[in-house]
DNA sequence: CGCTATGTTGACGGGATTCAAGGCTCGTGG
DNA sequence: CCACGAGCCTTGAATCCCGTCAACATAGCG
């Protein structure tokens, strides 16, 4: 491997397409330079950042796999998402100017670190920054919808369908086999983000396989029939 | 119906402080004399705007009651929230230019109509605009995620429980008493937002009434007891 | 090698759904 | 003014899906 970049640039970033400067052009993309000031790499198992933590700055999955999760104080924990390469963490945070969620990394991570009042600063001087960052703060309330819709009408069967149909898809957005994968995270933590107990995502997927839909040894899936579970996800409701 | 109101300004609108203008000052409320640009009235049952329709304005309500709902191609239907006045409606449409849930008005209402292209021009101009605008977007993702968090660890006395609680601390800010309230909804619609079936909605009603918690006549209702309320909502995770 | 975290599977119980019947409210029209 | 109907709400009984508890298997790591 290359020894580090010592330049962080949002120009020469393979993740340009999927990540905060969407849609911008090449001299655009230029003036992103003093944006990304830095990156940060979290080993497996570390938070980036904690609830109730200042908030000051956002950041994009460089490399790695995280998740996030909510907790109450009598030690309720909710898991909020899983974030891979291009999406972007702490947007919770500027709300009061302190994080609401716990990210962790599930994997050695890297993330770029974007100062928040630095984008702001500049999403005035340019528009189509500005669009950029409302849409992706827009999207992510659409997916926290989708997944409302999941957890307060679905079955264990359909919740987890829905939710490897996404990740494969993402997945596959990003280059990589929408048929076989493997899982950054543990069975419980996949309850947690769908709702159900670690037991019954256990049972659910050896009934996948039973069934012929897919293959899986731990955490290693083979998707075998995609029709069969987005017909899971769609014909349900009976 | 009658004629289109005059003229709309926030600088003289008692929801002033609750709603995007929120941190602005008499200076700054002045220039947005033009990003409001119009009133339009909502009756009972009406839809505000339709998933799929083009996105072009946020609303904020200005009276009245609204709930928000997505629904999966199969008919199946998920409210992902209520909106009561100074509350913003139509914030996931940004991602797409198109909105992704109904809007629907729970009783006659009347909203204050935001050109979205205007709002990023004001906000490029104002940074206090802008910054309360993120705000705004980033509070609507931790309300989702504490919905999240719901949906996917209660049971149904601390789902309903939450609910009342987050209700009643909406209205007391806005200078309603907080132990009696009128439901706007009915108890399908409560419990689809807390993805539960109206039979356990008013079962649970029920039981809330006979443990003395509360008075249930209806829509009507009177908590008797809050801190028993909050109790459940925290206690609970056994 | 043995410890710990993680994953699998079975048996059982419980909370919510489903199905069904009946009551309440309010608006409409006779 | 009152009857009537539609929508909404309440309640009971039976069912079922998922959670709980428990035992064991497997993988990863010092």
């Amino acid at each position: 491997m290359l020894p580090e970049p010592l330049k962080v640039a949002c120009a020469s970033c393979n993740l340009r397409e999927l990540c905060l400067p969407v849609g911008l052009h090449a001299r655009d993309l230029a003036q992103l330079e003093g944006l990304v000031a830095k990156r940060r790499s979290v080993p497996r198992g570390e938070h980036l950042f904690r609830n109730g933590e200042r908030f000051e700055a956002l950041y994009a999955v460089r490399t790695g796999f995280f998740k996030t999760c909510v907790g109450s104080e009598d030690g309720r924990d909710q898991v909020t998402g899983f974030q891979m390469a291009g999406e972007l963490l702490g947007l919770d945070g500027i709300s009061s100017d302190h994080h609401h969620c716990d990210a962790v990394a599930l994997e050695d991570s890297s993330v770029c670190v974007i100062p928040y009042d630095q984008l702001e600063d500049l999403s005035r001087e340019f528009t189509v920054l500005q669009h950029s960052f409302h849409k992706i703060m827009s999207r992510e309330i659409v997916r926290d919808h989708g997944v409302m819709l999941l957890l307060g009408n679905m079955r264990a069967e359909e919740r987890l369908a829905a939710f490897l149909l996404n990740l494969t898809q993402r997945l596959q957005a990003r280059g990589f086999s929408a048929s076989s994968l493997v899982l950054r995270m543990t069975r419980e933590e996949i309850g947690s983000y769908l709702g159900l107990k670690l037991e019954t995502v256990s049972r659910t997927f050896s009934k996948f396989q039973e069934d012929g839909l897919m293959e899986v040894k731990q955490r290693q899936l083979r998707i075998l029939d995609h029709e069969a579970l987005q017909a899971l996800v769609n014909d349900s409701h009976c």
